[in-house]
DNA sequence: GTATTCCGTCTTGTATACTAATCAGGATAC
DNA sequence: GTATCCTGATTAGTATACAAGACGGAATAC
């Protein structure tokens, strides 16, 4: 037992770690729903205390992944409901980043927006499902950024759930894809328009349809 | 050392205990800004042992309310530019909500929110400025549960920044306190013609109002 | 047969001992 | 005088032992 083996990498604790990891296991579904988490299991499989994996839990607990229950706890189903639920915030939370992004992203930050969203410089060879994945996320996150408001990053950041992300791909049908590129193509007009309720309208849309696309598709 | 005392209250745990009787204090100004905490000392004070400090300290730090230094962790100072951030969040969210309310809050839950807004029933005798504070919480709970969305209601709550809430009174005039009531009672008109749009407008406009005289008064 | 009580087990809540990283301040070298 | 390197003290991170509530099921009473 003796040998604790030295922090992984550069900064990282063992808590940050079992975080990071069960919360993958959790979004990729190699635990799933309604499955039951035993703390003192998890530090075996986690090979940490379980001090960190409590932490880890709570967490969870906090973003909604996971719920305490008298006794252990167990991942959380995202019923269509909740699905819902998640895209509903999503629509009034990132709708209003683009409004903020309207009024006073930089020139360089639209800019970079812009070029996430038209593919520039990459990955013009991949599919366009392929391609909806990796720039759905840099595009959110760009306008996000350019907000300029440090609290609403932190809270969609920690309310944004990445389940459907990992499978994403496959709900979308091309036609499905290709509507989604186009309203990125509409928020970055209104963007640089400088339209800032033209952007929260196109924002709560482009939210809106994937929420339609993946409550129709899933099952 | 030996004798555990009892558990405080039906359910409570000594964690959650620690947790509400830290956070009031940071929040009553009791511990102030950019004080340093140190956890062993906490426990000493708090009456419990390290780990429920922890515990704590890990959540007001996920609400913004302290920070983790590479040594201690420090109350943070809420800067012009946090208020400001702060109530874009609650402009962001609790508009939304707002809209979502007139949509589908039941005739009931919208009844239940007129009738907090125009005070019927009780506190006719206290003054503007008392009633304000009394009534502006319930007002927005009502509101935010009117918009059928769980996760919503959890963003907000968790979010929430009531450390204006314990001296907000102090800073309205009785103008303002005014004005902000008449904004009440326009957000109440809209939910009555069920129109989502204007509910949201005049939410964000509600929530505006107050940063205005927050930011204006405070110093 | 059903209800109730009791008891063992499981599991989280809490305390505490230990580990290791960070910091401050002085000693040393130049 | 300044810079660098110790060195001890401070403090969060982690492991672990113990406490106590909750559950399930057997045993008992009726």
């Amino acid at each position: 037992m003796s040998t604790l083996r030295v922090m992984h990498d550069a900064g990282t604790t063992r808590s940050d770690d079992a975080y990071k990891r069960l919360r993958h296991a959790i979004l990729t579904g190699r635990v799933r729903p309604n499955e039951r988490l035993v703390e003192a299991e998890l530090a075996v499989q986690l090979e940490v205390s379980r001090t960190p994996v409590r932490e880890s839990l709570k967490k969870l607990a906090a973003e909604g992944l996971v719920i305490s229950r008298r006794r252990g706890w167990i991942v959380r189903e995202h019923t269509g409901d909740e699905i819902r639920e998640i895209y509903e915030a999503r629509s009034a939370l990132e709708g209003y980043c683009a409004r903020l992004a309207a009024q006073r992203g930089t020139d360089f930050e639209i800019q970079k927006i812009v070029s996430i969203s038209r593919g520039e410089d990459k990955n013009i060879l991949k599919s366009l499902r392929e391609r909806l994945v990796e720039v759905n996320d840099l595009f959110h996150d760009a306008i996000i950024s350019a907000a300029h408001n440090e609290r609403l990053v932190h809270i969609v950041r920690t309310n944004r759930n990445y389940y459907f992300n990992f499978r994403i791909a496959s709900l979308y049908t091309d036609e499905e894809a290709e509507a989604s590129l186009a309203g990125h193509e509409a928020i970055v007009c209104a963007l640089l328009d400088r339209d800032a309720d033209r952007a929260e309208r196109e924002m709560r849309q482009h939210i809106d349809l994937a929420l339609t696309v993946i409550l129709g598709n899933l099952r």
